[in-house]
DNA sequence: CTCGATTGTCTAGCGGTGCTAGAATCGAGG
DNA sequence: CCTCGATTCTAGCACCGCTAGACAATCGAG
């Protein structure tokens, strides 16, 4: 059975570099530039290569959405717990937040942008994306304030996030106020 | 003169279709589904006509953008003049904005989600565009409050609205809680 | 050790995309 | 009515996502 055994680490070790190629080729020349023929030839595989480990395109915007879901949430969580205090946690998960959205473009892109094909905000949503909004919960559910459901609060400032991360990378907002916004959001948001 | 005169009426009457055409057929089946093949076949032209009004499809877009945006600006004017009371004229101003994406979500993402080759926060920005964010300010700049920027504010809720837009409409958030996340918003953000 | 079956991979091609060169057609002015 | 410039169309380019079917490599049985 070892075989069988060895085979299927190569397939294994085969995916993962179609999702990290897919990965590096969205960061260095965007998403438009991952064609499934270019992806094919970096891979030195051919095309049919991919739809054997994938149903098609979409499920490897997916596939990179969910890794990066996983860093996304590790990075969260090592802000937050760098910071002490309310107020200084709820600051630093923002930043952090925010940096990973303008450091990770592509990746944010397939996460909330483009059509990975995922569920979200229901049962089968995968774990990585559950636990990427847990993370969020965790530090803003405790400035919700009273009588506010603190899942309900998280998703408002992760609204704000999100608008603030988009607008920001589409060129809509200017780049100098990032800083006043950001510390405007949590002031005003956060019940500290 | 008069035959130029005629041929140039033609030809603006000519464009204003192509760009009904574009937003309806993204209205009813989505910008994918808006070629420059099945655009072309609906106004009953050749696909190098759109090319002699536009320089592509990028072009298009921003067209139905600016279009979607002297609207949006008088549904937000109107939203906010009809309510009395700063809170309530914040409210209405926040629902109004939500209601335009929703009930016209080819055009939000023509402004927002798509590349429609305009140019934001910038000095050639076209005059649309500014006056939509113009309308945000004149009721968001009154709740900005003590020292705060009002643009910087109206920048902050817009990126919120943003955010509960775009989550919202991609499935990211659930929609029973849509009233309270935006009572929510109004009343922390804004300084009533 | 050979041979058939199974598995894996590739070549080639389908119908679609945005966009354009050059042919064909139209219509206004002489 | 005819000419000639402006306008519009036909046909085609290179590329896209995706897949059928040919081919090669590997395995297990005799």
């Amino acid at each position: 059975m070892s075989v069988q055994e060895r085979k299927e680490r190569e397939r294994a070790s085969r995916e993962r570099l179609i999702v990290a190629t897919a990965r590096e080729l969205a960061e260095q020349q965007g998403w438009d530039a991952v064609t499934t023929r270019r992806l094919a030839e970096r891979i030195e595989y051919s095309q049919p290569v991919l739809y054997s480990h994938f149903r098609g395109k979409r499920e490897i915007i997916g596939a990179v959405a969910l890794e990066g879901a996983t860093e996304m949430a590790a990075a969260l969580r090592a802000a937050a717990s760098d910071a002490d205090g309310r107020r200084a946690r709820v600051a630093a998960l923002a930043h952090a937040y925010l940096e990973f959205a303008e450091r990770n473009p592509a990746v944010y892109d397939a996460l909330f942008q483009l059509d990975g094909g995922l569920a979200f905000a229901q049962e089968d949503t995968p774990e990585p994306l559950k636990d990427a909004f847990a993370a969020l919960l965790e530090t803003l559910g405790e400035v919700a304030g009273e009588g506010v459901h603190p899942a309900l609060f998280t998703e408002l400032f992760w609204s704000a996030l999100h608008g603030l991360a988009t607008l920001t990378r589409a060129g809509r907002l200017l780049p100098e106020g990032a800083e006043q916004r950001l510390d405007l959001l949590v002031e005003r948001l956060a019940v500290l």
